[in-house]
DNA sequence: CTGTTAGCGCCTTCAG
DNA sequence: CTGAAGGCGCTAACAG
């Protein structure tokens, strides 16, 4: 248990002033090479470490190399795959970043963010749990520390924000399908009520549009966007009367996980006899489902340009005051589902 | 952007001097009901936010609440878990962790041990990068912050450490496969220089032993720890005359790896033909692979008792100043290779 | 180019 | 129970 090393025992060991060796430490060009060399060695063999803690207090525009990140649930790999892209991002900047899992707790979350502030952050990336509502933000807007959101928003919050790109990864969905063989999809899931919602729709509408595809009243079916919302919806939708749908776009995975169970209730193989495409919100066990290709986005890409983005507002001190909606690039996991039945409008009788 | 807000600001709104602010801060019982009641309204009205780098510059005793985790791999899922494991326990004892993720690279490891240092950790748990060497944590550790090693050793490192029971752990596998049928189990991977290879060895023949099986000579193949190493071994096992193997516990899973690629080459389907157990050390796409049998640790739980560890030791002041071997519970995680066929011998002729 | 002086925000005596 | 003074390790101005 060694005494600490500070500035002062390294001027005596060199034999010159603290402010010559606070200048050597922030490697300025102004110390003799001479002096400089000296330095260095003391600190060498004191073995002293930088205390910026301190150097911190001292500065006037006193931002912190630390940025804090909150992620929602960090066992899920999606999370853990996006922590890293910001890790390697915030890294190679000379920030170190603290990592907290809310798990979903709101109240984890606020004390976890509560305590990144008195340690001291510079910037804060979150990946809010749900139930997040802009007054949980509030505070720390106001206090001008840089806040990006990713993965998911958060109405009314003033900050910068990271989401997927909904329309897009809805018209690419569609595409996909209609290359597949299917001409009859519907869209499955979600209410009106939400912006994610209106984007994925609109995305659908003109993927149907641009295939020259027909669009059916019928085979848009509001649902709750869960896992039971989603074996709902399959079912109003099979009963309905008139061209059977083959294949269906969800709001995202949990309505996914529901079509397949109402699929399987009607002995039906999902993937074989029904192509089903889900967006990659919910993100979870996408690995044991083979039979469900979703609309994703590279974790770590999105990690990367989330850190990018908080880094980029804390070094130039310019909190972007206006919500910023990024895209990212979206990609198609899998494409199973080649192998649509042409005879499945039988099945549905 | 607000100006940062301080113990005056706060002394002079609540109309009482600093040190009573400070009293308060600490939550003391010295202070006046009424008085304390002003102080926190003011720390309300005045969004205060407490600075503990100051606070931790003054106090003479200076530990930060914050601990430093170093991984090897985030995106591999069980580091993922160890972490969580981690972050909850470094929570619930209102620390906060700076995290970073080494990707295997010593260099990067070396550069965020030093930042975290720069930045004041209390203590540091790190899952080592490969080649790590007891040298890279001379400096922190006689710097007196505890520092805990998780899941991999580095020989020769006076530091606590968290691995998993070799010797129970083979025990448990022996007993596994005995209880599926097998007569003729394999060791297979590693050499004699390391301590694992040993515990884990003298558990393979404790395991015989105890289930009343003859230990054969030529059953203990020597090869490297990789999966290169795996295939060598199996190659050598299946063309051994007398009574073939049925079965094999493997050093760690990237030996276990290597025999299912020889046990291919061999025409031989792995957890139908030939069972094998692995020791979940690399642990790297283990999901993929639903036919080995690992013996692992609980990840969330090792996580956990590393944060306690680090915890304890940091609250309590004394580092462990001996290696301490820590144990942790060891689950059998799939019991696939119920079908062993009888005849394998034939295949091995 | 180097040394001196004065704090950053907080906590600790030590008197009142 | 409260106020005044000092200093943690560092850097910002100044002088030299």
């Amino acid at each position: 248990m060694q005494e600490r090393v500070t500035v002062i025992d390294l001027a005596r060991r060199a034999g010159v002033s603290k402010s010559t060796v606070s200048l050597v430490l922030q490697g300025s060009e102004l110390v003799h090479a001479t002096t400089r060399e000296k330095v260095q060695a003391a600190i060498r063999e004191l073995g002293y470490i930088y205390n910026r803690g301190a150097a911190n207090l001292r500065q006037h525009k006193s931002k912190t190399k630390i940025v804090g990140i909150v992620v929602n649930d960090l066992t899920n790999g999606f999370f853990a795959e996006l922590t890293v892209g910001m890790d390697a991002t915030v890294q190679a900047s000379g920030f170190v970043q603290f990592l907290a899992n809310s798990g979903e707790s709101v109240d984890r979350q606020r004390e976890v963010i509560a305590s990144m502030r008195e340690h001291g952050i510079a910037g804060l990336i979150i990946s809010p749990a749900r139930g997040t509502e802009a007054a949980d933000l509030k505070s720390i807007v106001a206090s001008g520390i840089p806040v990006v959101l990713v993965v998911r928003d958060v109405v009314g919050a003033k900050v910068s924000t990271l989401l997927s790109e909904n329309y897009e990864g809805t018209r690419a969905a569609v595409r996909h399908l209609v290359d597949l063989g299917h001409r009859q999809i519907a869209f499955l899931g979600g209410f009106s009520d939400t912006h994610v919602f209106t984007e994925r729709v609109q995305g659908y509408v003109d993927g149907l549009a641009e295939a020259g595809l027909e669009r059916r009243e019928g085979f848009l079916v509001n649902a709750a966007p869960s896992r039971a919302g989603g074996a709902e919806a399959i079912e109003r939708l099979l009963s309905q009367r008139g061209p059977a749908a083959t294949a269906a776009v969800c709001l995202n995975d949990a309505v996914a996980f529901g079509v397949f169970d109402g699929l399987r209730r009607r002995r039906l193989e999902p993937g074989v006899d029904f192509s089903v495409v889900g967006f990659d919100d919910v993100i979870e066990a996408r690995t044991a489902v083979p039979a469900l290709t979703t609309v994703s986005v590279d974790p770590q890409a999105m990690g990367q340009r989330a850190a990018q983005l908080v880094l980029k507002q804390v070094l130039s001190g310019r909190v972007e005051a206006e919500a910023i909606r990024t895209s990212v690039r979206l990609v198609v996991r899998q494409s199973t589902a080649a192998l649509v039945r042409p005879d499945i409008s039988e099945v549905t009788a």
